[in-house]
DNA sequence: ACCAAAGAAATCCTTATGATATGAATAAAG
DNA sequence: CTTTATTCATATCATAAGGATTTCTTTGGT
């Protein structure tokens, strides 16, 4: 059972002529008397009645007819459907990202992919590291953008944006001109983000400087922990990237010594295929990189 | 583009497997593969994503997803609609009805539209009339003789027979020549039918007489309760058509006064091709309606 | 104007082979 | 002793070549 046969028939039955209908179809008029037949086979039924010249559908052929008409239609239908998908036009980005990042990286890479392809249409995720890269392998996710080591042989990792991690104090706190130690930011109440990659950086630097890091509280948010911090409740050591844009009138903001930075990383599966509309959102990306939260 | 190529397309979607695809479908995995590869250049947009070794479709493969289904599904109801007119004399008809009708009405039309037309295949199915008409607009029913009003703007009815409800008392039990009216009826003990357009005319029947229905028990089935009023447990309000046949000499049965009737009629949707079969199905209904239940 | 038969063309399927990802088992390291 | 790499076996999809089937055209009836 064909398209073409279905098609043939609905032409002889139209035009009442088998070689009318070979003509519309660029075929040879036997080839449709075969489609018919061919077709008459599969269903058991006699579909056009060959009286004289004229060929006029039988009753089982007019109710076909109608059942024909509609695939044809639903098949145009589907046909027509596709063509935004196939011009690039349409399009789907799943990202999945850690907060800080989301709110300080990609809304400008997302506007800039927006523009290139208006179509375009782009979900995030925010979620913890290892949440996001499990969906990526799991492919309910295209693009990752998280803090490094990534860890997953089915992804790759590309290095993306190195984020310094600051000494934040309420303003007109004294600090190190050099920038605060370990030592040094030890002896202060630390509010400390809860969890993840980051964590575990502040961790060890501190640990690199001879001292246990000992969190007066956690919390789950950064934005939290600025706003307590410029209430003057503690000092926190943060990302950089969360201090560019606000509240920098009430924070007193310096590297740390030494220097200390958090790595993010593009993570994609290996073996994704890069459509277009991904291939847009990773040159935002990467331009957004050149000039970062200047928004 | 062929209804294979969409059928493993839907398949593969669905199963998430190309090698599970071609199981199902009795092929080797390279032909779906390649049937898959053709759809995708046919349609110049890729519809599944194989990434390792999963198979899942991307936006425009969900998109096309529903439309092939769809088109599959018109396709099998094509091919349906010409197993009635199949080797010119055989073919179905699927008659829904109520209980009452059916015992006493159907077996003679059935029996008289299989004597015309002996390869015809018929089925009924029981059931009260939401059901069955619900079943008769979604097409899984071609026929349906069901007690009136039948609401439906899809379906045509036609008034088929006037079916007097009867009182019924046990053998010997004194009536009122005219016939019992509404008060004499509410005095004694009720077996009613439940559910159904009859119980709601009896109830009316009785409103309009002045009293209320008090139904000493209810029952599902009229053969039940013939059964108990010959016993003796009560008198009951019935349809004529139920009582035409056997234990009039257990029972006493006279029409009520006013007279109440409930009307059946033939139910088929609109826009329904009328094959032979249904054709016959209905003529012999028709003369039924004539000479009912003499057999 | 439609049907039938035979050869030609195209399509489609299968077998065989290769590439890649996954999962388990094993080895190495903190 | 748990965690992280590495290795190997396995399952999956892609590709290529050969062969079988289908389908079309040509030619000649009815």
């Amino acid at each position: 059972m064909n398209f073409d046969q279905l098609q043939s028939f609905v032409h002889v039955a139209e035009l009442g002529s088998f070689t009318a209908a070979a003509e519309r179809a660029a075929l040879t008029q036997p080839a449709v008397s075969l489609q018919i037949k061919l077709l008459e086979q599969r269903l058991g039924v006699r579909l056009i009645e060959r009286v004289g010249r004229r060929a006029q559908p039988t009753p089982a052929g007019l109710e076909l007819l109608t059942h024909a008409r509609r695939i044809i239609q639903e098949l145009a239908g589907a046909e027509e459907s596709m063509v935004p998908h196939r011009s690039g036009i349409a399009g789907r980005v799943r990202i999945g990202s850690g907060a800080t990042a989301f709110i300080h990286l990609l809304p400008l890479a997302i506007s800039k992919a927006k523009a290139k392809m208006p179509g375009l249409d782009i979900t995030v995720r925010i979620g913890n590291a290892d949440d996001i890269l499990r969906d990526l392998e799991a492919n309910s996710l295209d693009l990752a953008v998280v803090t490094m080591p990534a860890s997953g042989r089915s992804l790759e990792v590309e290095a993306f944006y190195e984020d310094e991690l600051m000494a934040v104090a309420p303003k007109g706190a004294e600090m190190p001109a050099a920038g605060p130690d370990a030592a040094f930011m030890s002896e202060k109440t630390l509010l400390v983000y809860e969890g993840g990659n980051t964590r575990r950086s502040i961790e060890e630097w501190m640990s690199a400087g001879g001292v246990r890091l000992k969190p007066a509280m956690e919390f789950g948010s950064v934005e939290a922990i600025k706003e307590l911090v410029a209430a003057g409740l503690g000092w926190s050591i943060l990302p950089g990237l969360s201090l560019k844009r606000d509240r920098t009138d009430f924070l007193e903001a310096r590297p740390v010594r030494p220097k200390l930075a958090r790595r993010l990383g593009i993570v994609i599966r290996r073996d994704k295929h890069l459509t277009r509309g991904l291939r847009e959102v990773l040159k935002a990306l990467r331009e957004t990189k050149a000039a970062p939260a200047s928004a």
